[in-house]
DNA sequence: CTGGACCTTCCAGTGCAGGGGAAGGTCAAG
DNA sequence: CTTGACCTTCCCCTGCACTGGAAGGTCCAG
């Protein structure tokens, strides 16, 4: 298939998949006489593990090393689960810092709530922040 | 004083400094004989500022927009006011779909605890994601 | 044979907040 | 008078995941 019915196929743009390619997640199409990329319909399946991956917060350069280990010809599931731990740790560690910060901005909200402009030192731009 | 002196008076570096300038967060400071900036103290002030509106989580052109109204003559308070909202609004925004986030991947990490190598098509890259 | 839809490569830009480093000027101490 | 720390402007680079556009080749219908 060319690119443009891949990229319909696989709910993305062609210049998505040429990028991906460039970036080592697809491996290079086979060419048709005149150049142009001739997928297999198989990428199509590599593509939607691509989007959940990429719907799951992992970065290309992750996916990218599970697509290396399932092209390498060892299935991934090792490090597929050890990434999903990485990833739910970091999850963790986010929340936790945005419901802090999130604290100190309801904080300051609170204060800022009643405005008094004559306390304010012009220097100092604001001293609600 | 020079950027040198500022920057250390308000931990940070004399790029930013420069940088700031630029973006029109810091007025463009007098110049010496030989061209190097000279600084008014009062600028550690407003870098303090500035520093604990990042520290808020406001992005340059938000804190801008503050300085600007202050430096057009008004108190920028209810603005500040304003900001302050729609930044928390934002972070609960973001913590929800992080939160959101969290229980997908878990579901996904879970079902990966049990791995089954056999049962993955090496077309579809790994059947947990 | 012409038009339009498709394809190719290559270069550059997006947003954010700076950082790196070159080439050259300035200032105070020794 | 030289050394070294500081300053100036200038332009490019970083990370991330694409996106836009130019210049040109290909394919098929009419």
């Amino acid at each position: 298939m060319r690119i443009g019915e891949l990229a319909e196929a696989s709910s993305t743009t062609t210049k998505t998949l040429r990028f991906y390619e460039e970036a080592g997640l697809l491996p290079a199409p086979n060419r048709t006489a005149s150049g142009y990329r001739d997928y297999d319909p198989d990428v199509v399946a590599r593509l939607n593990f691509i989007r959940r991956s990429r719907t799951a917060g992992l970065s290309l350069a992750q996916i990218r090393e599970v697509l290396d280990i399932r092209d390498s010809g060892s299935a991934p599931c090792q490090h597929v689960h050890e990434l999903l731990e990485d990833r739910l740790a970091g999850l963790d560690r986010q929340i936790a810092e945005l419901q802090a910060l999130r604290a100190t901005v309801a904080q300051l909200r609170d204060a800022a709530t009643s405005v008094e402009p004559a306390d304010c030192d012009p220097v100092l731009v604001c001293r609600y922040l």
